[in-house]
DNA sequence: GCCGATTTGTCCGTATGTATC
DNA sequence: CGATACATACGGACAAATCGG
């Protein structure tokens, strides 16, 4: 719920811009008039745009105003900067999801673990192997260990459903921070017997470490994903932040 | 350089935690002392704070405090978000860059590179393709297009060089955003002739679109990246902003 | 369980600087 | 030069979460 007015006006502002309220290039509305429009402070009429900003939505310039250079043929992809679930990227594209549980299983961090996970040695968690298919096109595999100090009692069913939807809802476990890394790595054999690569050897390898607002490391994810339908995105700024 | 205050703030603030004044997990000064610290408004440092946070250094908590979350051993890897030419992040990272010119032409947008691009059908480009050298090694072939209404003048010579140093210290072009899409590719001949790549059949591939500080497009840029060396970070946060 | 102190989150109003036209 | 627009900075008020007594 967007209960805060910052975010009712970003969420208004970005909904003007993706229904084609303004033109490419065109200049929104000044910061006074917005300021009148949401009757509110200018602080706050600011942070709406910075927000908007960081999405790569518009673009300011002091001294002219606030550009629209959204263009909806490009935002339409997989998945944009933001922690977001397979059902909500799915379901976001209009496809149909379906998870298959490959593997679930309770396991002791060792040595090896530890290092690629970022878990302490020792550390009791659950691994869990799933397949990801969109439209009934088999794209991702998913290698998750969660942390069960944090995460208790999760079950089977809870994976072929959505792990994240059992977090927020049951557990009230609020995910803050994730760190992502990508790279591209070669197929392995669990890679080529599921996924249909064809003739690619390698996949889109996206490796996360999520923090709760405890600020403790609770999810370590490597996701693994058929390379002809990946796509990440991301909008870069300049220097001054 | 860093005028604006909260920018020193975040400066130096960055560089205490990035130095280890901070024990991981270890909560950073309140608000208020870091406003008696800097001699500053409480703005001022929620807005450093707040770029922290958005580079995935700390992470905040109501009630609590502000959290140091800094890994010093993920942080070295390749590229972060932002915008860095390929000399900046090789000198950052203590790398000896090397640029050779493939090719150096310029063109005329039909209808497909116009497609690709994203540069309106007709418009006159420089078409330059560099291979990139670091420590010796053949990492990254760039495809880079450059709209001559904005990049004048334009030279062989500038290319094996920096070209955003010629960008930004002599026709002065700000440049503000920047919209990456990474996609895996399978390899071309070129990819195969210039870089070694083994037993890949593909690479990590980045296409951006760069715009200036007039809102104008003035770059569409392919890099392809070996794949063993690519390496490409980002901190996501869940909804509210 | 309650209360008060501390800390971050949201919002407002104002003043001044700087870029554009 | 003046008007407009965004950028930076300050100060204050109240809300919400956390923690210790």
């Amino acid at each position: 719920m967007p209960k805060a007015k910052y975010d009712s006006i970003y969420k208004g502002l970005k909904s003007r811009i993706e229904t084609g309220e303004f033109d490419f290039q065109e200049l929104l509305p000044s910061e006074n008039h917005l300021i009148q429009d949401y009757n509110c402070s200018r602080n706050t009429v600011r942070r709406a745009v910075a927000a908007l900003v960081a999405d790569g939505y518009v673009q300011t310039q002091q001294g002219k105003g606030v550009r629209n250079i959204f263009q909806p043929a490009i935002q339409t992809s997989f998945t944009i900067g933001g922690i977001e679930s397979f059902r909500e990227s799915a379901l976001r594209n209009h496809q149909i999801p379906r998870t298959r549980v490959l593997l679930f299983a309770e396991i002791t961090a060792d040595q090896k673990i530890a290092k690629r996970t970022g878990f302490s040695s020792g550390s009791r968690l659950y691994y869990i192997q799933r397949l990801h298919y969109l439209d009934e096109k088999p794209l991702i595999i998913n290698h998750n260990y969660f942390l069960k100090d944090v995460v208790t009692s999760l079950t089977r069913e809870i994976a072929e459903e959505s792990i994240y939807a059992y977090l927020e809802n049951e557990l009230h476990i609020s995910i803050v921070t994730s760190k992502r890394i990508m790279t591209v790595e070669k197929m392995t054999q669990i890679d080529e017997k599921y996924l249909e690569l064809g003739d690619y050897n390698c996949l889109a390898v996206v490796s996360s470490q999520t923090y709760n607002g405890d600020g403790v490391m609770f999810e370590y994810t490597q996701s693994r994903h058929r390379p002809d339908y990946f796509c990440f995105q991301d909008n870069a700024t300049r220097n001054p932040r």
